[in-house]
DNA sequence: TAAAAATACTCCATAGGTATTTTAT
DNA sequence: ATAAAATACCTATGGAGTATTTTTA
Protein backbone atom coordinates (compact mmCIF):
# COMPACT_ATOMS: atom_id res chain seq x y z
CA UNK A 1 0.00 0.00 0.00
CA UNK A 2 1.33 3.34 -1.07
CA UNK A 3 0.10 6.74 -1.46
CA UNK A 4 0.20 6.37 -5.59
CA UNK A 5 -2.56 3.32 -5.27
CA UNK A 6 -4.39 5.25 -2.79
CA UNK A 7 -4.14 7.90 -4.79
CA UNK A 8 -5.62 6.34 -8.11
CA UNK A 9 -8.41 4.46 -5.31
CA UNK A 10 -9.50 8.16 -4.30
CA UNK A 11 -9.66 9.36 -8.12
CA UNK A 12 -11.97 6.58 -8.84
CA UNK A 13 -14.41 7.57 -5.96
CA UNK A 14 -14.17 10.82 -7.24
CA UNK A 15 -14.66 10.58 -10.56
CA UNK A 16 -17.04 7.51 -10.46
CA UNK A 17 -15.56 5.97 -13.02
CA UNK A 18 -11.80 3.94 -14.24
CA UNK A 19 -11.95 5.59 -17.56
CA UNK A 20 -12.20 9.22 -16.58
CA UNK A 21 -9.72 8.76 -13.33
CA UNK A 22 -7.37 7.30 -15.54
CA UNK A 23 -7.70 10.36 -18.07
CA UNK A 24 -7.02 12.87 -15.14
CA UNK A 25 -4.20 10.34 -13.34
CA UNK A 26 -2.66 10.35 -17.07
CA UNK A 27 -2.43 6.85 -16.94
CA UNK A 28 -4.37 4.04 -19.21
CA UNK A 29 -7.18 2.56 -18.05
CA UNK A 30 -5.91 -1.04 -18.23
CA UNK A 31 -2.94 0.58 -15.79
CA UNK A 32 -5.59 1.71 -13.72
CA UNK A 33 -7.62 -1.34 -13.23
CA UNK A 34 -5.06 -3.44 -12.43
CA UNK A 35 -2.96 -1.51 -10.01
CA UNK A 36 -6.47 -1.43 -8.07
CA UNK A 37 -6.79 -4.98 -8.31
CA UNK A 38 -3.02 -5.28 -6.62
CA UNK A 39 -4.81 -3.44 -4.16
CA UNK A 40 -7.89 -5.36 -3.44
CA UNK A 41 -5.25 -8.51 -3.27
CA UNK A 42 -3.18 -7.19 -0.90
CA UNK A 43 -6.04 -5.99 1.51
CA UNK A 44 -7.83 -8.48 1.02
CA UNK A 45 -11.28 -7.69 0.54
CA UNK A 46 -13.08 -5.96 -2.56
CA UNK A 47 -13.14 -2.06 -2.72
CA UNK A 48 -15.66 -1.73 -5.06
CA UNK A 49 -18.41 -3.34 -6.89
CA UNK A 50 -18.13 -2.98 -10.60
CA UNK A 51 -20.76 -3.08 -13.64
CA UNK A 52 -20.56 -0.91 -17.12
CA UNK A 53 -22.88 1.61 -16.11
CA UNK A 54 -22.28 1.97 -12.24
CA UNK A 55 -19.38 2.30 -9.83
CA UNK A 56 -20.15 1.45 -6.39
CA UNK A 57 -17.82 1.28 -2.62
CA UNK A 58 -17.87 -1.80 -1.24
CA UNK A 59 -19.08 -1.04 2.61
CA UNK A 60 -15.37 -2.01 4.01
CA UNK A 61 -14.29 -0.18 0.45
CA UNK A 62 -15.88 3.17 2.06
CA UNK A 63 -13.36 2.45 5.42
CA UNK A 64 -10.12 2.92 3.05
CA UNK A 65 -11.99 5.55 0.92
CA UNK A 66 -11.75 7.46 4.41
CA UNK A 67 -8.54 6.63 5.47
CA UNK A 68 -6.89 7.33 2.26
CA UNK A 69 -8.51 10.81 1.87
CA UNK A 70 -6.71 11.20 5.32
CA UNK A 71 -3.31 9.79 4.64
CA UNK A 72 -2.96 12.04 1.29
CA UNK A 73 -4.45 15.01 2.82
CA UNK A 74 -1.92 14.64 5.33
CA UNK A 75 1.05 13.78 2.76
CA UNK A 76 -0.31 17.43 1.18
CA UNK A 77 0.26 19.07 4.34
CA UNK A 78 3.61 17.94 5.05
CA UNK A 79 5.05 18.12 1.43
CA UNK A 80 3.77 22.31 1.85
CA UNK A 81 5.64 21.98 4.89
CA UNK A 82 9.20 20.80 3.20
CA UNK A 83 8.72 23.73 0.68
CA UNK A 84 8.42 26.61 3.38
CA UNK A 85 11.79 24.70 4.85
CA UNK A 86 13.67 24.75 1.61
CA UNK A 87 12.61 28.13 1.48
CA UNK A 88 14.11 29.13 4.59
CA UNK A 89 17.35 27.37 3.97
CA UNK A 90 17.61 29.38 0.30
CA UNK A 91 17.33 32.48 2.36
CA UNK A 92 19.94 31.32 5.06
CA UNK A 93 22.30 30.31 2.07
CA UNK A 94 22.00 33.96 0.51
CA UNK B 1 8.44 10.95 -1.60
CA UNK B 2 6.12 7.25 -0.68
CA UNK B 3 5.73 5.13 2.53
CA UNK B 4 8.88 3.00 1.71
CA UNK B 5 11.17 6.26 1.17
CA UNK B 6 10.35 7.36 4.76
CA UNK B 7 10.67 3.98 6.26
CA UNK B 8 14.02 3.73 4.73
CA UNK B 9 14.69 7.35 6.28
CA UNK B 10 13.08 6.76 10.03
CA UNK B 11 14.89 3.64 10.23
CA UNK B 12 18.33 5.42 9.23
CA UNK B 13 17.64 7.79 11.86
CA UNK B 14 16.70 5.04 14.72
CA UNK B 15 20.18 2.58 13.87
CA UNK B 16 22.15 5.95 13.77
CA UNK B 17 24.11 4.01 10.54
CA UNK B 18 23.28 3.25 7.33
CA UNK B 19 24.77 -0.07 7.66
CA UNK B 20 23.09 -1.26 10.40
CA UNK B 21 19.60 -0.05 8.70
CA UNK B 22 20.17 -1.62 5.96
CA UNK B 23 20.20 -5.08 7.55
CA UNK B 24 17.47 -4.43 9.63
CA UNK B 25 15.73 -3.60 6.06
CA UNK B 26 16.60 -6.28 4.42
CA UNK B 27 18.21 -4.57 1.62
CA UNK B 28 21.74 -3.34 0.78
CA UNK B 29 23.85 -0.65 2.11
CA UNK B 30 24.39 1.22 -1.47
CA UNK B 31 20.33 0.52 -2.43
CA UNK B 32 19.84 2.25 1.04
CA UNK B 33 22.10 5.16 0.43
CA UNK B 34 21.08 5.38 -3.29
CA UNK B 35 17.35 6.27 -1.60
CA UNK B 36 18.47 9.02 0.75
CA UNK B 37 20.35 10.24 -1.88
CA UNK B 38 17.24 10.73 -3.83
CA UNK B 39 14.80 11.13 -1.41
CA UNK B 40 17.23 14.26 -0.33
CA UNK B 41 17.25 15.68 -4.05
CA UNK B 42 13.52 15.19 -4.24
CA UNK B 43 12.87 17.60 -0.81
CA UNK B 44 15.65 20.00 -1.92
CA UNK B 45 17.59 20.01 0.85
CA UNK B 46 20.17 17.62 3.07
CA UNK B 47 18.69 15.58 5.84
CA UNK B 48 21.76 13.84 7.27
CA UNK B 49 24.96 15.08 8.08
CA UNK B 50 27.33 11.99 7.51
CA UNK B 51 30.71 10.68 8.10
CA UNK B 52 31.80 7.81 8.79
CA UNK B 53 31.83 7.83 12.46
CA UNK B 54 28.72 9.63 13.38
CA UNK B 55 25.73 10.45 11.68
CA UNK B 56 23.39 13.15 12.37
CA UNK B 57 19.78 14.89 11.47
CA UNK B 58 20.42 18.25 9.93
CA UNK B 59 17.60 20.74 11.35
CA UNK B 60 15.24 20.55 8.17
CA UNK B 61 15.78 16.67 8.23
CA UNK B 62 14.39 16.83 11.76
CA UNK B 63 11.04 18.00 10.38
CA UNK B 64 10.99 15.48 8.01
CA UNK B 65 11.36 12.85 10.38
CA UNK B 66 8.86 13.93 13.05
CA UNK B 67 6.63 13.99 9.84
CA UNK B 68 7.81 10.79 8.69
CA UNK B 69 6.90 8.80 11.76
CA UNK B 70 3.38 10.43 12.08
CA UNK B 71 2.66 9.09 8.93
CA UNK B 72 4.39 5.70 9.10
CA UNK B 73 2.28 5.15 12.34
CA UNK B 74 -0.64 6.47 10.84
CA UNK B 75 -0.02 3.70 8.13
CA UNK B 76 0.26 1.14 10.29
CA UNK B 77 -2.65 2.47 11.76
CA UNK B 78 -5.06 1.92 8.88
CA UNK B 79 -3.30 -1.56 7.87
CA UNK B 80 -4.34 -2.74 11.40
CA UNK B 81 -8.50 -0.99 11.06
CA UNK B 82 -8.20 -3.19 7.36
CA UNK B 83 -7.23 -6.52 9.02
CA UNK B 84 -10.14 -6.07 11.10
CA UNK B 85 -12.01 -5.60 8.22
CA UNK B 86 -10.86 -8.72 6.63
CA UNK B 87 -11.82 -10.62 10.04
CA UNK B 88 -15.34 -9.25 9.54
CA UNK B 89 -16.11 -10.00 6.06
CA UNK B 90 -15.06 -13.56 6.95
CA UNK B 91 -17.29 -13.80 9.59
CA UNK B 92 -20.04 -12.62 7.33
CA UNK B 93 -19.34 -15.02 4.69
CA UNK B 94 -19.33 -17.74 6.68
C1' DT C 1 -25.23 -2.65 -29.17
C1' DA C 2 -22.31 0.53 -27.19
C1' DA C 3 -20.01 1.99 -23.16
C1' DA C 4 -16.92 0.73 -19.70
C1' DA C 5 -13.94 -2.63 -17.32
C1' DA C 6 -11.05 -6.83 -17.72
C1' DT C 7 -7.52 -9.58 -19.84
C1' DA C 8 -3.26 -10.59 -22.34
C1' DC C 9 0.68 -9.49 -23.75
C1' DT C 10 5.00 -6.22 -24.17
C1' DC C 11 8.27 -2.68 -22.67
C1' DC C 12 10.99 0.13 -19.84
C1' DA C 13 12.13 2.72 -15.61
C1' DT C 14 14.03 2.19 -11.39
C1' DA C 15 14.53 -0.36 -7.03
C1' DG C 16 17.91 -3.28 -5.56
C1' DG C 17 22.20 -6.02 -6.06
C1' DT C 18 27.58 -6.73 -6.27
C1' DA C 19 32.17 -4.92 -6.49
C1' DT C 20 34.91 -1.34 -5.42
C1' DT C 21 36.55 3.23 -3.91
C1' DT C 22 36.55 7.07 -0.85
C1' DT C 23 36.49 9.14 3.57
C1' DA C 24 37.27 10.21 8.34
C1' DT C 25 38.79 8.75 12.86
C1' DA D 1 44.25 0.87 9.56
C1' DT D 2 39.58 0.25 9.65
C1' DA D 3 34.89 0.72 9.46
C1' DA D 4 31.30 3.13 7.30
C1' DA D 5 29.30 5.64 3.33
C1' DA D 6 29.67 6.72 -1.65
C1' DT D 7 30.23 5.51 -6.39
C1' DA D 8 29.92 2.69 -10.58
C1' DC D 9 27.70 -0.44 -12.94
C1' DC D 10 24.48 -4.37 -13.66
C1' DT D 11 20.00 -6.99 -13.10
C1' DA D 12 15.26 -7.80 -12.56
C1' DT D 13 10.76 -6.63 -10.84
C1' DG D 14 6.62 -4.34 -11.62
C1' DG D 15 4.35 -0.07 -13.26
C1' DA D 16 2.60 1.48 -17.47
C1' DG D 17 1.51 0.91 -22.36
C1' DT D 18 -1.26 -1.07 -26.64
C1' DA D 19 -4.46 -4.28 -28.51
C1' DT D 20 -8.27 -6.87 -27.65
C1' DT D 21 -12.09 -9.26 -25.29
C1' DT D 22 -15.77 -9.45 -22.02
C1' DT D 23 -19.61 -7.61 -19.69
C1' DT D 24 -24.08 -5.34 -18.67
C1' DA D 25 -27.58 -1.75 -19.01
Amino acid sequence: MDFRQLRYFTTIIEKKSYTKAARTLHISQPSLSNMIKKLEKEVGFQLLERSTRELNLTESGAILYQRAVELLNQLDHVKRELEDVKKQELEISQ
